[in-house]
DNA sequence: CAGGCGTGGGC
DNA sequence: TGCCCAAGCCT
């Protein structure tokens, strides 16, 4: 990855920026290298550290994060950023238990920056150590009740010699080997060790409790364009679902939502409905669409659609349909 | 403390 | 296609 400080300059004593090490662990939370890579690149790229992150404003951070998910974290990012410099001198605290009390740093990310920038010997456990330590000790008690146990085996594994370089191991043994669904075995450098791989069930640990299923909710969304081409936005409310992003506005998202437009227009509706399935529901937002001006529109020049969280970025997708073409201003 | 909280990729 | 999920945290 990008971020790394490979062995030759680790070699020669160079240790990785702490600031950039917690920025790729937050963003690499419940998230993929490929869908985090060009996001680092572009924060790293505005924001080179913390007192410029912490210096930006909420609106710019929250439009670069656009498209990444789980929104509390970008929030997060910012108050850990400015509590740095408010109150550690912009200095990252050295110490798990120290990084531990900022905002967005929970178990992992304080144990994964303290072993990758600090040399502390952290016991850094993700969903990707868990599995190859589960599978290591053919661990059958299902998650999450397994955790504790799966904390104390991976401390077994943890060096005092570059505790760091050992969790990315781990979890990089996780990501491309030990994978959930057909681990590779035959490639695995510890497969010798693997109890699971000697008992033929790696492929079924570690066990999970069964999952609730997604139901179903619908929505009316509106997409509201003058004649200049600015749109009517809401900025969402700091606290839960796509909290603190840009959106357009609408009705509430459950069974039998009452449409809500947010003026009476000649709403036209979308030819195709917006489908969009978050964590704990699947969502269809119906579009619909008025050419008309007022009071609050976002100008054209200031409105960019990959500022919008997904499933908004959708809704100005199937906008596209039945909007009157606008003349560039 | 179980549930809320996004998204894109893989199979 | 639809379902699985991925380097979790907060309340």
């Amino acid at each position: 990855m990008p971020w790394r400080v490979g062995p030759a300059r680790r070699s020669a004593g160079e240790r990785p920026d702490p600031y950039r090490v917690w920025l790729s662990e937050v963003m690499l939370q419940q998230t993929t290298v490929a869908a985090v890579r060009e996001y680092f690149r572009r924060f790293t790229a505005r924001w080179p550290d913390v007192a410029a992150l912490a210096a930006a404003p909420d609106a710019d951070v929250m439009a670069e994060w656009a498209g990444l998910g789980y929104y509390a974290r970008a929030r997060n990012l910012l108050k850990c950023a400015r509590a740095v410099v408010a109150d550690h001198g912009g200095v990252f605290p050295d110490t798990a238990e120290g990084l531990r009390a900022l905002p967005g740093i929970g178990p992992y990310t304080a144990a994964a920056v303290a072993a990758i920038a600090c040399d502390e010997p952290a016991v850094v456990v993700d969903g990707n150590v868990e599995r190859v330590v589960a599978r290591l000790w053919a661990v059958r008690t299902p998650l999450p009740a397994a955790k504790p146990e799966l904390v104390r085996l991976a401390g077994r594994l943890t060096p005092a010699l570059r505790p760091g370089d050992h969790a990315q191991a781990m979890m990089d043994l996780g990501a491309t080997i030990c994978t959930p669904r057909n681990p590779v075995c035959a490639l695995c450098p510890v497969s010798e060790f693997c109890d699971a791989r000697a008992e033929g069930i790696a492929a079924d640990l570690p066990r999970k409790a069964p999952k609730a299923e997604k139901p179903q909710r619908l929505g009316f969304a509106y997409v509201a364009v003058d004649a200049q081409g600015g749109v009517l936005l809401e900025r969402r409310p700091e606290k839960g679902l796509l909290g603190g992003m840009a959106g357009f506005p609408g009705s509430v998202w459950d069974t039998a939502p009452a449409p809500a437009p947010p003026f009476a227009a000649d709403w036209r509706e979308a030819p195709s409905a917006v489908r969009h399935t978050f964590t704990h529901f699947h969502l269809t937002l119906r579009v619909f669409v008025a050419n008309v001006g007022g009071a609050g529109f976002t100008p054209r020049a200031d409105f960019h659609p990959a500022a919008l969280p997904t499933v908004m970025r959708k809704v100005w997708d199937a906008a596209q349909a039945v909007l009157v073409p606008q003349r560039s201003v």
